[in-house]
DNA sequence: TATTTAGCTTGCAAAATGCAAGTGATTTAC
DNA sequence: GTAAATCACTTGCATTTTGCAAGCTAAATA
């Protein structure tokens, strides 16, 4: 079995896992970047609910921990995903954004949601969002590639 | 903060994590199935490389350990992504094969390489694959639904 | 000036993961 | 027909990651 090494790099005092595994492979790549519980998560708030404030991530319906949330959001940040900014408004408060590589996830997250829509028969969350998904996906790309909400 | 309680399910001495977190988001129960490091990856080498042994799954190039892996297989098992069936060639192996929900997980598969594509500027393995993705996108998700690799 | 708010950090317990070694049922080799 | 090899796991234990609760700092509000 090829063992790759877990290489660590410190960005801060964290620790993450870039190069964790290099294979290469695109879909490595990938899962290297958002293949956890909670990344995809905090990036749904931003695209689908707006979403741009701490506190709206902590509150986004899932119940992810706050020390998790500051290092998800650290890593995302360092892949490119999103960018972090004082918020113009209130000086105590930042403002996190998808970049436009982040927003370029737009057709994965929306495929996504409609396989769910297609196997999940339990009541959904979202449901006008899937309507609207369903009758015009690469709108609802198109919308969280502008930055809207779709 | 709304914290869902987590319910563990036992599954033949497997704890598993059904309605961990039944937010009804449809991003939510796609995570819950495969958002974690290696659940994609092992239906990546069934959907992009054929696999369908355990060996394959275990030298699949990202290295997997194996307890990892029988947990895996018998969760995407037990949610419908994959079925499990003897070897009819050989009485020691069995044959793991996408089903028809794990197949319809093509054009989120698509996009996610499509994805890496365009941003991880590092060499890619699969850069065949994703070659003829990038000149047929649909197709390619055809090729996967249909049970061949693309 | 005192309190509240926003965004974290820290400490510790619990759970998941990784590694190595072992098990049991075939199947091939001698 | 017995011995070795193969395949698909399981088990035990160390390490890592996660979850929970409490605390901390800077800015805004009362």
């Amino acid at each position: 079995m090829t063992c790759k090494k877990q290489v660590k790099m410190s960005l801060k005092g964290m620790t993450t896992n870039s190069d964790k595994y290099n294979s290469g492979c695109p879909m490595a790549y990938a899962l290297d970047i958002f293949g956890d519980r909670w990344s995809l998560l905090v990036i749904r708030d931003m695209a689908f609910k707006g979403a741009c404030r701490y506190g709206d991530f902590l509150s986004g319906g899932e119940g992810i921990s706050t020390n998790i949330l500051a290092q998800r959001l650290k890593q995302l940040e360092a892949a490119g995903l999103i960018s972090k900014d004082r918020d113009p408004e209130n000086g105590r408060s930042f403002v996190y954004r998808l970049t436009d590589k982040g927003r370029d996830l737009a057709p994965v997250l929306v495929e996504i949601v409609l396989w769910s829509g297609r196997h999940n028969m339990a009541p959904h969350a979202l449901t006008g969002t899937l309507d609207k998904l369903r009758a015009d996906p690469d709108g609802g790309a198109a919308a969280i590639r502008a930055g809207r909400v779709p």
